[in-house]
DNA sequence: AAGACGAAAGTGGTTGA
DNA sequence: TCAACAACTTTCGTCTT
């Protein structure tokens, strides 16, 4: 019993997502692989869409699309042009330069062009921030691999911290670290805190503190957490076939149904059942190779799938 | 010999007084 | 602010395949 349970529902539903088709197989049994940004035949392994994909550093090649982009949540990477171009400054005496009275239609405009001044003014002390902050983000996203879409969101978040002040007594780098952390999350293509810690230099503890203070400050709904997310990723890494992948999903999600998953370690969770699915399918994996992946122990791993063996009455010949 | 198992002690974070 | 607490980790000896 079990073994197939609900594949074919699985594929329907990706079928109303996507309107692909496999061009080698013509099977409709698409996988949406979000940390990779691709799209992949389940059956035969074809990548049909890769687009969506982040190439890391390459992206720093920009068209001007990228560039108008990318100017709309930064600032020029060169500290020194901050000013120019805006240095004309605009008299705040309502006269022309004979000294003569403005007419009022006249005058309206000048205050607007003065406010705009004062603004781009304010953009540019934080410019110098941004620019740091964002060669920071550049950095830390290709070494991640996390897609273009992401980042455009830490970004977004980024600035939002800068607009209230939050980096003020905090160090760029671990602002920028949790802007990511949060867009991770947000975008659900998850990567654990420690992930994003080891490849910046911000401590875990640090990073934490200050995810929870952007989480706080701006409200941004940030989606809980969800095992299933890790799925893909982990199931990637450990070469599982997308039917054990789904399979797991689904032991998450009867997990969740009764109520086990809560307080508990959700990269230990995805790991557990991806274990149980992939013995399932008959594609097992050691604890240790799964603890790995999942960055978790084996002794996790063993606990959460002795207990969702236990909770949800699978039978597992091990 | 590698993998799985589980006990015991340690660690960092949350919660409630 | 502090102690209790649950979840997770580390370590290690034993059992199974």
């Amino acid at each position: 019993m079990g073994g197939h349970f609900m594949v074919e529902e699985a594929d329907s539903e990706e079928k109303a997502k996507t309107p692909y088709r496999c061009s080698e197989c013509g099977a409709a049994d698409i996988i949406r692989d979000v940390t990779r940004g691709e799209l992949i035949c389940s059956r035969c392994g074809l990548v049909i869409d890769e687009h969506m994909i982040d190439q890391g550093p390459e992206w720093r090649a920009f068209t001007s699309e990228e560039r108008s982009r990318r100017s709309r949540v930064g600032s020029p990477t060169s500290y020194t042009v901050h000013d120019k171009g805006l240095s004309t400054m605009i008299d705040w005496r309502n006269c022309d330069a004979y000294g003569k009275k403005l007419t009022p239609r006249r005058r309206a405009q000048i205050y607007r062009l003065r406010k705009w001044q004062i603004r781009t003014r304010v953009h540019s002390s934080m410019d110098r921030n941004l620019a740091y902050a964002m060669s920071e983000l550049d950095r830390l996203s290709s070494q991640l691999g996390i897609p273009h879409g992401v980042k455009e969101s830490s970004a977004v978040i980024y600035r939002k911290a800068i607009e209230k002040s939050l980096i003020r007594g905090r160090s760029i780098e671990a602002m920028v670290a949790a802007s990511v952390y949060g867009a991770c999350r947000m975008r659900k293509v998850p990567r654990t805190l420690d992930e994003i810690a080891k490849q910046s230099r911000v401590g875990r503890k640090e990073l934490g503190r200050c995810y929870r203070l952007v989480l706080r400050e701006l409200d941004i709904e940030i989606p809980i957490a969800n095992p299933i997310d890790f799925v893909p990723r982990f199931g990637n890494e450990l070469h599982l076939s997308g039917k054990a992948q789904r399979m797991a999903a689904q032991i998450i999600e009867k997990a969740k149904e009764m109520g086990i998953t809560a307080g508990k370690d959700p990269t230990g969770l995805a790991a557990a059942s991806m274990y149980i699915a992939a013995i399932m399918i008959g594609e097992r994996r050691t604890q240790r190779e799964i603890a790995e992946v999942a960055h978790v122990t084996e002794v996790t791993v063993r606990n959460r799938y002795k207990e969702l063996i236990k909770k949800l009455k699978l039978e597992v010949e091990i």
